[in-house]
DNA sequence: TATTGACTTAGAGTAAACTTCAAGGATTAG
DNA sequence: CTAATCCTTGAAGTTTACTCTAAGTCAATA
């Protein structure tokens, strides 16, 4: 069992962030102790992880809410559940495609300007 | 010359982004018609270029916006584009790394789930 | 026992990046 | 010439994902 604060340290997440993730449905129920504070189980700790890895290659909080609301509704939703994870493994794959034809424009601009620069110094030294 | 509109098409960025691109100061002053009509310039294509090459890859508007100011200071100021440009390309590698990382996760729970499904369907099966 | 500090809540506030609106002027097809 | 359509502006509104505030409760320590 940890407390908040605990579970903070090991996702990187703010203590605010995991009552908020919670208030939107993202995580079942926590459990309090007898004064009332959140205790998370392993159990928590682990849906914060397929959480985190969503949210981190793009899933909106929203979507995640909806996958974790059929999780909630038992193997019924089995399938559901895994076309929206394949559907979201796609677009995640199609966006680092995207990502790396990006990265190549922006690696041929920093050569492009890496050249002008040197063209520049070697102007400037010769003005000196 | 280009209309908003055909700029639009073009860069698929709607008429409204593109005004407001241009109040942020992402691109210098596009010409007008007598009429006050904006003119965009191939030159104000190839900027947009970069633009959407920069925010597709992560960087906030305000951080295109300063590459832009910069840009509009001449070639004293090379030096500085390029060190911006290079720490945003080490940043979108970093980035493109950890999100393989997340991707292998996802596809790991996906076949988790699509084993349980197959269990799940094949155990409902038996029962009909 | 008193106080410190972490925890609770509901709700307000924030930042980024648009998006829509209202009111009006410009252009063009019929 | 006129209606329809496109353009203009400034400003307000929206969405997402937090982030902070205020007022109060709980737990541990000097």
């Amino acid at each position: 069992m940890y407390s908040i604060q605990e579970v903070s340290a090991k996702t990187g997440l703010s203590a605010h962030t995991l009552r908020y993730y919670e208030k939107e449905g993202l995580l079942s129920q926590v459990e309090r102790t007898p004064g009332g504070f959140r205790q998370y189980t392993e159990e928590d700790l682990e849906a914060l992880g397929l959480i985190c890895c969503l949210k981190n290659t793009g899933m909106s909080l929203q979507e995640i809410s909806c996958f974790v609301q059929l999780t909630r509704q038992g193997d019924r939703t089995l399938k559901e559940r895994v076309e929206l994870l394949r559907r979201h493994r796609e677009s995640v794959i199609e966006r680092m495609n995207e990502m790396q034809k990006y990265l190549e424009k922006v690696t041929w601009k920093l050569n492009f300007f890496s050249e002008k620069l040197r063209a520049y110094e070697a102007g400037q030294e010769g003005q000196e």
